[in-house]
DNA sequence: ATTCCACAGGAAGCGACGGCCC
DNA sequence: GGGCCGTCGCTTCCTGTGGAAT
């Protein structure tokens, strides 16, 4: 045992530039929210009457990815539980996803399972459980907050019966008060929702704008200032981080993703943080997650792209939607799949465009016609290699382009 | 000024599929 | 289990078009 504890313990001695890099992590809820107090408070004055066991409000919140919804309700919610201990109150915080827990069933017997019910993960009727949520709930006197993120994923998939029957849960309670807060990154989802449920569900509602690159630059400042050691990191790094995700939307998450990444990039050659690592981070969260979206291509997008990036092996001029369809055919019969017509390829190139793994511009060639401009400003390579480890285009690993020319 | 290329992209409709309701 | 409906991926048919060539 001890040759595999040595080689850990060469890794663990090894001088590292973060302190505690799960600071810098999206799911670190730290102790203080810059630039957020006016959100915060605004939900701890709403709740405020679970600590004299009174039903709160419910809440519905707003805002768009890395704006800082789940962070901030979080923060409440553990400090609710904090102060009604203190008082002896009982007041219980739930959070569950709706992207995860993405069932009626799931979300009720999740919710029971926090209250120590035995529910199976699946076999009991959905009433069942239901009952089992409302005696936990209602064994002693206690308020409990629900929340709910990510709701927007839910609704229309059977999830407004969930939204339904925890607003109604209230009347069937005894002792026990429930009070949901709502998270959504869509804003116009209220829409689509039936309306006694949006009446009940909205009684409160909070908006959290984007950050803007200062305040981008303090919560960057406020997390590396613990999670990377002192003197690891160039002075301009967190101003570019910032600048970089506040292009994006003003996204929390982007700035915090690109300074950890940043920072692995440094530390495997040894230095501090530069601003030149920022800009390698940048490119290389944008491949992986092109290269995430690749992976999960349908099959025929992903032979319309190899299309593209067979042609673009030998020839790197841009090239014209009649050129890869062309490609795309000869692909498609070699591999023995279905070809599409010309007008769906039209509409897969689109759909690569949008995705932002190619770009394509409508250009008119004047008598040579109209057409689009197909290139792709990523790493072919990589892309062509993602490609080929779907097994249904294994057989064009070897494929050339340039020896093939009848027909 | 006109022509005409090589497509773009809208409209309509078709078949397969999944969910839902009786 | 069968009928109904909405959605998705796709085809067919179509009209529209910027600008080099004439």
């Amino acid at each position: 045992m001890e040759d595999s504890s040595s080689i850990f313990d060469k890794l663990l001695e090894e001088d590292g530039i973060f302190e505690n890099k799960e600071i810098l992590r999206p799911s670190y809820t730290p102790n203080r929210l810059p630039h957020r107090s006016k959100q915060v408070n605004e939900i701890a004055r709403i709740l405020v009457p679970a600590l004299k066991g009174e039903t709160p409000s419910n809440i519905l919140i707003y805002g768009k990815t890395g704006t800082g919804k789940t962070v901030a309700v979080k923060h409440v919610g553990r400090e609710l539980e904090k102060k009604g201990e203190e008082l002896n109150v009982d007041c219980s915080v739930i959070y569950l996803n709706c992207k995860v827990v993405d069932t009626q069933y799931r979300a009720l017997a999740h919710i029971a399972r926090h209250f120590d019910k035995d529910v199976p993960l699946t076999g009991w009727p959905t009433d069942q459980v239901y009952h089992e949520l409302k005696d936990a709930l209602d064994d002693r006197k206690k308020v409990a907050t629900i929340m709910l993120d990510e709701i927007d994923r839910i609704i229309g998939k059977s999830g407004d019966d969930i939204l339904y029957n925890l607003s109604r849960i209230n009347s069937d309670l005894e002792r026990s008060k429930v009070s949901i807060i709502g998270i959504s990154n869509d804003l116009k989802f209220t829409e689509v929702l039936d309306p006694r449920i949006k009446s009940s569900l909205g009684e409160e509602d909070i908006i959290f704008p984007p950050y803007n690159a200062d305040q981008l630059r303090d919560i960057l400042q406020q997390r590396a200032e613990r999670a990377i050691k002192e003197g690891a990191i160039n002075s301009e790094v967190i101003p570019l981080c910032a600048a970089f995700a506040a292009q994006e939307h003003g996204d929390a998450r982007r700035a915090l993703d690109l300074l950890r990444v940043s920072g692995e990039l440094a530390e495997k050659n040894g230095e501090e943080i530069r601003p030149e690592h920022v800009r390698k981070a940048q490119e290389k969260i944008e491949l992986d997650r092109v290269l995430e979206v690749v992976r999960t291509l349908p099959t025929q997008s992903k032979v319309v792209l190899l299309a593209i990036v067979k042609h673009q092996e030998c020839d790197r001029n841009t090239l014209t939607t009649g050129e890869v369809y062309e490609m795309y055919k000869k692909l498609a019969r070699k591999i023995d799949i279905e070809t599409l017509t010309q007008r769906r390829i039209t509409d897969l190139i689109s759909e690569l465009d949008m995705l932002g793994i190619i770009n394509a511009v409508v250009v008119s060639k004047g008598r040579y016609g109209r057409t689009k401009e197909i290139s792709m400003n990523m790493s072919i390579d990589e892309i062509q290699n993602v490609l080929l480890t779907d097994y249904r285009l294994q057989n064009l690993k070897d494929y050339c382009p340039s020896t093939q020319t009848k027909l």
